[in-house]
DNA sequence: CGGATTATTGAGCCAATTCAACATCGGTGG
DNA sequence: CCACCGATGTTGAATTGGCTCAATAATCCG
């Protein structure tokens, strides 16, 4: 499915502005590959082979982290834009897990070599301890995207969950218009239903009702755009997410002189 | 709320039997506090005073991770029982979390001392890499069971989310009997439907219609046993998870000669 | 333009909730 | 020891939110 790589050994330099930079960086004189990887809607990357020994760099598009279950259900963990990074991962019940692009994407495939682990069980380096610390704050921040994404399914009906995933959206891919934020979805209906939890028509439904209330203008079918922001926030029983979350193990993490590359935001 | 402390500082050793053990070796040489807490029924630890700052380990008992809302509704995250460890962060949208004892809990706080962080600056050695490592481990780990968590939220009916709460339940504090399993849950009906997305009555009326059809019985209000589990998990569309997840970064970060302590299952 | 995909809308249904009454359990004090 | 009380659990009736099924509309793409 996935397309053509650009290269398929780690001496491509991937350049600063894209990939997650202190990552790449952390990634030198271990024994990961790095391949560019670009794909269409709808093309998958699987997780099958081996939990945890690849991750991605999203550098342009959107995927979608998947889970699915035997019966064919499928479950969405999460969205990711220019600067998230996944890391693939058992998904624990379900028969498997993938990603897969929402639009077309442009990616940085590190995937860890089995056959190469002598650089890596060596003594304590700056680098190897680099990369370890990077690998916790991706996985760290992933954890926390996934527990307010719990309580959102566990807790909140249908109408909140649709528009906390708007404001989301809106403050991850908007960009600002004379009033207010206008944003291009590039996922389906179904895509977002399989995120919250609902199904298609439920979905469709709530962007009616919300265009009829005015909170929400969907001038295309994948477009929207708010312009009182806060009046929509306001139907929501929780504070929105700021993508920077700061704790104190990640700053301890951080003291080797690095800063946190997975959500610096790369621009679209 | 929470009682009485054992120790104030880290010289205290708590034996490689307790705690999660390679952690608290791990934990050697870093500026972290060490202090033993027990806890009742209902009493809570923060995670407000400063995320990802400490990390519990359980040694006896069971806990249970918690996020509000603001109006008041709560979500719980998952549930710890000895050997499992938990990291405070921030659990994104609601407004605050915490974690809660289900039953008299036993359990190791590690607290980063903000004011003395010499020690973790310095320059990549063995202790503190192990100690990230241990860290990722920890994080990884519960990124994996909120995974899972979500697609049982997201895609699967109130039958199917209880049935797989108990099969989970069993697997993990579960006492083998002539045949079958015997469980003692200490949580009540409210902790497992806050757990599950669902209501109290509904966890009621869905024991009451799985007694009915012989799946589970339920000798006294906060006790279940199962004679035939392969009855039981045929009516999932998932196959059940095992404790241990291996993926090969974990490997890789275990090659240093250590092996993950966070689920060895020391016995309650 | 034509066909396939995706989205919308309506009607009817069902699962899970709400609200209310009652039962059971555990603990406390007389 | 028993009576009482609050907390927890169960059950029923009525309601409703979200789903299923089905028809139609809009959009995309060759």
């Amino acid at each position: 499915m996935a397309n053509y790589d650009f290269s398929i050994d780690g001496n491509l330099e991937c350049g600063e502005a894209m990939c997650g930079r202190r990552l790449c960086r952390a990634m030198r004189g271990t024994s990961f590959v790095r391949r560019h990887k670009v794909l269409r809607r709808g093309d998958r990357l699987d997780f099958t082979s081996g939990a945890c020994r690849k991750v991605w760099i999203i550098i342009r598009g959107m995927t979608a982290i998947c889970a699915g279950l035997s019966d064919g259900r499928r479950q969405i963990l999460g969205f990711e834009t220019a600067g998230d990074v996944v890391c693939a991962m058992s998904t624990g019940q379900s028969s498997g897990g993938w990603i897969e692009a929402m639009s077309e994407t442009v990616l940085c495939e590190l995937e860890l070599r089995s056959d190469q682990t002598a650089p890596l069980s060596g003594p304590a380096d700056h680098g190897r301890q680099n990369l370890i610390a990077e690998l916790f704050n991706i996985v760290h921040q992933r954890l926390e995207l996934c527990s307010a994404h719990l309580v959102t399914l566990g807790r909140l009906d249908s109408t909140e969950r649709v528009i906390l995933f708007l404001v989301d959206m809106a403050s991850r891919i908007g960009r600002p218009l004379a009033e207010g934020v206008f944003v291009e979805m590039p996922m389906t209906r179904e895509d977002i239903a399989d995120y919250l939890g609902l199904n298609t028509e439920t979905i469709s439904r709530i962007f009616t009702r919300l265009k009829k209330s005015k909170l929400v203008q969907f001038p295309a079918r994948n477009t929207f755009s708010v312009t009182n922001m806060t009046a929509l926030t306001g139907r929501l029983p929780v504070t929105v997410r700021q993508t920077s979350s700061s704790g104190q193990i990640r700053d301890f993490l951080n003291r080797t002189g690095r800063t946190v590359a997975v959500n610096d935001g790369v621009p679209a």
